[in-house]
DNA sequence: TATTGTTATACTCTATAACTATA
DNA sequence: TATAGTTATAGAGTATAACAATA
């Protein structure tokens, strides 16, 4: 039974992942890329420069990003006190209820996804994983913050 | 060291495998939307109905990906003979090349982050993934061969 | 009548370039 | 001068709705 290749297999599950995350961002009525913009902000208050650099994507399409968010309530722009150039992006009330509530769902689809595992296997799939994730994090100086469950 | 929740883990782990198919597909100077098609049009010479339905995307949407990637040479429309509303979509010689190179890139890319772990953690980690890609498919009855890895 | 594909239109997301207001 | 953010513009990708050709 199930001859996959560990590229295939890696490549498949990779899809499964962002495909769950998709539909439920879908349910709430927002994008992956907006999931993205609150993800970032759960635990971050970033100027719209370093909000730019977390997303690795142009200011501009930071600007245009947050307009939309904003447009919804889900975040808000507050002029910083420190630099008066700078604009800092943080998420309203509403915006952070949300993105909790997707991460919730999300945690579960990713859970049930694990139940065909034992628990022993469940953590030898875990640590493998965690394993490739730090000696790529180690060798190309990636920020793991930054690309968060949510995010 | 590491200490990683499953799910991060995995979303992590899906998040460097879009990654690095994103990022050789931009050496080509072509989008992940772009290699997806590519990817399904490697096995197959599907009707434009068809190709929506395995792109999970609109006729209408899929008629514009193929215009755009027609008219850079990578695929071309023929008419079908047994429906004659019917056109046939299918890789150009270009088209096949340049989706074999992306493949090759991004398969050296996934065997690279997998180098931290043992040919038999290797296995374990394969093995693992299967059952868990092949228990969501059962339960969801998902086309594996759809979504298959330069796709 | 129903289906196949295209087109018109609109929205999101992205980038580049030009602009303003600070620094 | 240099930097932070916005805006104008353009292109990819998506969907809905309306349409022509064919079944």
């Amino acid at each position: 039974m199930a001859q996959i290749s560990t590229v295939d297999a890696l490549a498949q599950t990779a899809f499964l992942i962002q495909r769950a995350l998709e539909q439920r961002a879908d349910e709430h009525g927002f994008s992956l890329t907006q999931t993205r913009l609150l993800g970032v902000l759960r635990d971050r208050e970033p100027t719209m420069n370093e909000l730019a650099q977390l997303l690795d994507i142009d200011k501009s399409s930071a600007s245009g990003l947050v307009d939309r968010a904003e447009r919804r309530g889900l975040v808000q722009r507050t002029p910083s006190t420190l630099d008066r150039r700078s604009v800092l992006v943080r998420l309203t009330t509403q915006g952070r209820r949300l993105v909790d509530e997707v991460s919730a769902r999300f945690e579960q689809d990713v859970t049930a996804m694990l139940e065909p595992l034992t628990a022993s296997e469940h953590s030898s799939l875990t640590a493998l994983l965690s394993r490739v994730i730090v000696a790529h994090a180690a060798a190309h100086g990636v920020d793991l913050l930054a690309t968060a469950p949510g995010a």
